[in-house]
DNA sequence: TTGTAGGCGTTATCAC
DNA sequence: GTGATAACGCCTACAA
């Protein structure tokens, strides 16, 4: 069943039936009319490998994210392959894990099917060593390169991101302004994004006077129980805190359990705010107040500045998005 | 930068070069070596579009579900990329929604890519009506179908599901047993998966020597908040109970928020069962005991299934996995 | 408005 | 072991 099929069953040549396919204006109605229907007797399809050959494009984009199973890249996933879809586009999904050697693989791997683009969805992409972004800036000459979350430079790279630093500035700016003085701040990596937003915080608590403590600094398991065990040993080793700003809902998820074991009370005794506004963060009691990072917004402009980029048009190489506190009942302001 | 650039290049035959990408035996050392030089130096990759084409597949599987954003799926669809492409398959990802309509239309759309398989994830894609499982059945003629969690019988259709009325029985079960006789049992939707669920509820009760009520089984939000306004509501309407059995742990989550609202204590004055041991069962405090109903397994084992079967291998049409009760702070058994 | 013919880059079937 | 050559099914000048 090809285009051959097509053209003898409705006495055209293959040229007229191309052009039906493609609605090209130059067939007569009647001709259009029954080349479709012969079409639609046959049930015919036209064959997508022997499009992509002559075309040398299969409109489909790679995504790339390090875990589609975490809830913040599982959105992500969620809306660009929605968003790619309503514009025409189908998604190859490639979950590359955190190693760089395997990212840079999985990449290549990618780039060998002739994908239209890339997106690399999450923080995870920029490491903070150049030379380690080298791969990404090769592969750019070939194809566009989109960021989501993430920035760097180079020819084709395209990044969208969310201003972590400027959010968690703000959210401890306002825990601080609501008369807090001692705040810990937990994260749970070294990505682009993570040390944007320790800077943020660092900033903000130089701001209020405050000295910027190590021990207020804490890398923390993103198990909520793991979480909440290493809270109560750092109580434990005399460390105080009066709010915690976690870098991710998990997170803060371990603080809500570590005040409700040891009694102390939310929002009084301690102030939580979380990250990512995942449904995490409405799971406990109190719920979390969090920053939304607007995952649809990052998803959807991403697509839409490929769009324009595949159509040839002039797009800035970086889009930011601006972050949203979300005020819940961990928090009294 | 094709295959005849190489062929030049090494002083041989494009037939040449072409065993050498494919390994054929047929080939001397040397040449192979030759040209493997030449291969590397000019940086060359084979087409996949013409491959395609002559070979009429992709090595592509198309994964469709409704949401990928939704935990359970999410984790579902991670895992079955992951085992593709260790398998050699890309994987093109198709979320579908919910609605019959465009659950078909994506179907279509995946179909006419070519692609060698489709996974079903989820148990949204089996219909309780037999004619809207038909365009199933019509697909399976033409190309596997693996349902992950679903079950249909016909042509080429391949289940993998997870035994979900007999885990919910037991689960029901080992609450009667533990001295519990109201057991309210939440649902959120009237698929497969959710309709075997409550009858293995209705047995469960109906084993326990207890009425099967009505009132007792109950449609209910997927919103954390709203589920607990719901129970909320039922209790003041004066229906009782002493444990939930509900039948995704997000409806377990607000189960548990609307006891710690009202004061009653977990698990003495009401004791909790989720199902899927995702991660919202790790968030409350206490942490809600849950039924396993193992993605991974699912979802590894729908893929080997898939080798199989494209391999012309004979395999059984439905492979049923066995769930587990993950017990934890919600019950007290 | 329609048809013819060449090209896209492979794989596979023959010969040699 | 190697090379010529015909598919594979479509798109697109160019011709008519």
């Amino acid at each position: 069943m090809n285009i051959y099929d097509v053209s003898e069953h409705a006495h055209v040549s293959i040229a007229t039936v191309s052009r039906v396919i493609n609605g090209n204006p130059n067939v007569s109605e009647k001709t259009r009319k029954r080349v479709l229907a012969v079409m639609d007797e046959l049930g015919y399809t036209p064959n997508v490998f022997a499009r992509s050959l002559g075309l040398n494009t299969m409109k489909t984009i790679g995504i790339m994210c390090a875990d589609s199973s975490d809830p913040w890249l599982a959105e992500a996933v969620y809306f660009l392959e929605k968003q790619l879809r309503s514009s025409g586009y189908d998604s190859i999904l490639c979950c590359s894990g955190y190693l760089p050697e395997t990212k840079k693989k999985y990449l290549e791997l990618l780039r060998s099917k002739r994908v239209d683009a890339i997106i690399l969805a999450g923080s995870h992409y920029v490491e903070a060593r150049e030379k380690d972004n080298a791969y990404l800036l090769e592969a750019a000459k070939d194809i566009p390169i989109m960021l989501v979350n993430g920035c760097l430079e180079g020819g084709q790279i395209y990044s969208t991101v969310c201003d972590d630093q400027a959010a968690v500035y703000s959210a401890a700016a306002k825990l601080y302004q609501s008369g807090r003085s001692a705040l810990l701040y937990l994260y749970s990596g070294t990505s682009y994004s993570n040390l944007r937003k320790l800077s943020g915080y660092r900033q903000a608590t130089a701001a209020a006077s405050l000295p910027v403590r190590d021990e207020l600094m804490v890398l923390c398991s993103k198990d909520p129980d793991l979480a909440m065990e290493q809270l109560k040993e750092l109580s434990d080793s005399g460390i105080k805190f009066d709010s915690i700003l976690a870098a991710e809902d998990i997170l803060a998820v371990g603080a809500v359990k570590y005040a409700n074991q040891t009694g102390i009370s939310i929002p009084e005794g301690l102030s939580i705010i979380g990250y990512n506004n995942s449904i995490l963060s409405r799971c406990t009691t109190p719920e979390i107040t969090s920053v939304d990072n607007k995952v649809e917004a990052l998803c959807t402009t991403t697509v839409n500045t490929l769009m324009k980029v595949l159509e040839g048009g002039n797009v800035p190489a970086k889009t930011t998005i601006t972050p949203e506190l979300i005020k819940r009942g961990t928090t009294n302001f």
